[in-house]
DNA sequence: CGCATCGTTTCTGGATACAATCTACCCTCG
DNA sequence: CGAGGGTAGATTGTATCCAGAAACGATGCG
């Protein structure tokens, strides 16, 4: 009956039926970007008029960002955009390093050739894009990468909690691609991640995967840190 | 038609600031509670006639519910109570062992004397609403008594997830209260951990606090399994 | 007799209109 | 000249109304 958690993103793309979650898409892409920056004020009027709808579906639609932690509403004064301190994100990244690791142990040993297929795939996309600089591609294909590699941990909820840490990493680590080069080394991280699950050495895929994530935490901090003090 | 009549609870607490935060509060409090059951559908117009409001508050606290994974909202269809897979359970409480005794051990070296005093009547209610059969009041003081001894970890996202798994322990949590008597142990657990940390024997408590959510998770999936068997 | 199709009904999604609240500016008073 | 209060404008919250999708039932056809 209930349903196993599916990342938001999953349901969302499959119903764009309604005018409320395109809003809602619409917007997370937007405040992603950096096109809204923290501490922003987002009018309502101002978005129903620029979508050309009425103000219902773009309120319902900040309610869905709030729950996301994109936007914070307080009772008549209005959806701020919020941002993520430095504290957060290395909190962050300590989850992804203490969760993701031992759900790809569990997740591997599952994989089909064709989900191999898929994963190198992705990590092609992932190479492509960072060499045309769509930084706004990349945050996408490396969620979808990584909870790939966890996909048949079966575990609903844990899943469902590190889909939102890789949202919430999404916006400071676009930062870190438009300000640092070390990229190449994530994309040669995962390859790396993939063959090591494919050769059937899963503790050292598993082991790689916490390096991956601490490699990214400290390269991200530290570019924050600096972007914070200016 | 089917609703019956008003209990007691239903417009008495509408004096929020927002309409829609008092419908979100109410309706998050009557599924706990088990009022509304897993697989009912919540129709909008027959909340808004019971309240007396206009449906607008109500689809806005419907959508903040499925935020919180309360309700699933399918777009033309309406809004579903969800419940919790066994599977699910079990991962809840697998987070929990996992997360919260690293927090408590970061937490607990910072404890006031004004905090144990505040913990130690978290646990006396805590036995007293035992006692009195009070199976509302136990979630809410659980949570904050496992909330109040990781509050000095400094980590606001860990903080929030945890937060999240123990609300949504909650539910099924009830259910074990009402059905076994293992509650006892839990009450003294309670009040053993709060006594290591006093005693600066931290990691003690960070060990039995993960052995209290173990004994938690093996006698409520138990009784999980049975009532989802019959 | 079974199945497909069409109409009716019911419910949700969205638009428009109105009320309540907050913010900012100005005026008055000390 | 500064502080406090009040009013006007802007902005959000809620109600009412309309349109469109899904569920149900009836009816006609194979």
């Amino acid at each position: 009956m209930s349903a196993p958690a599916s990342p938001p993103s999953a349901t969302d793309r499959l119903r764009h039926k309604t005018v409320s979650a395109a809003v809602t898409e619409s917007l997370r892409q937007r405040i992603l970007n950096g096109e809204f920056a923290p501490g922003i004020q987002l009018r309502q009027d101002a978005l129903a008029e620029e979508f050309g709808i009425s103000r219902i579906p773009v309120r319902e639609a900040l309610l869905q960002l709030e729950a996301q932690g994109l936007v914070k509403i307080v009772p008549h004064r209005g959806a701020m955009v919020t941002g993520l301190s430095v504290e957060e994100v290395e909190d962050i990244f300590r989850l992804r390093e203490q969760l993701e690791p031992p759900l790809l142990a569990l997740s591997a040993r599952r994989f089909s050739e064709a989900d191999y297929r898929r994963l190198r795939s992705l990590t092609d996309e992932y190479g492509a894009a960072l060499e045309a600089g769509q930084v706004d591609r990349w945050g996408e294909l490396n969620r979808s990468f990584h909870l790939d590699l966890l996909r048949y941990a079966d575990r609903p909820r844990s899943l469902s909690i590190v889909s939102g840490l890789l949202q919430d990493c999404d916006r400071p680590t676009r930062l870190q691609l438009s300000a640092s080069g070390d990229t190449a080394r994530a994309d040669h991280e995962h390859t790396q991640i993939v063959a090591l699950c494919e050769a059937g050495r899963i503790n050292e895929a598993a082991d790689l995967l916490q390096a991956h994530i601490a490699h990214a935490a400290v390269s991200l901090v530290a570019i924050y840190r600096h972007a914070h003090a200016g």
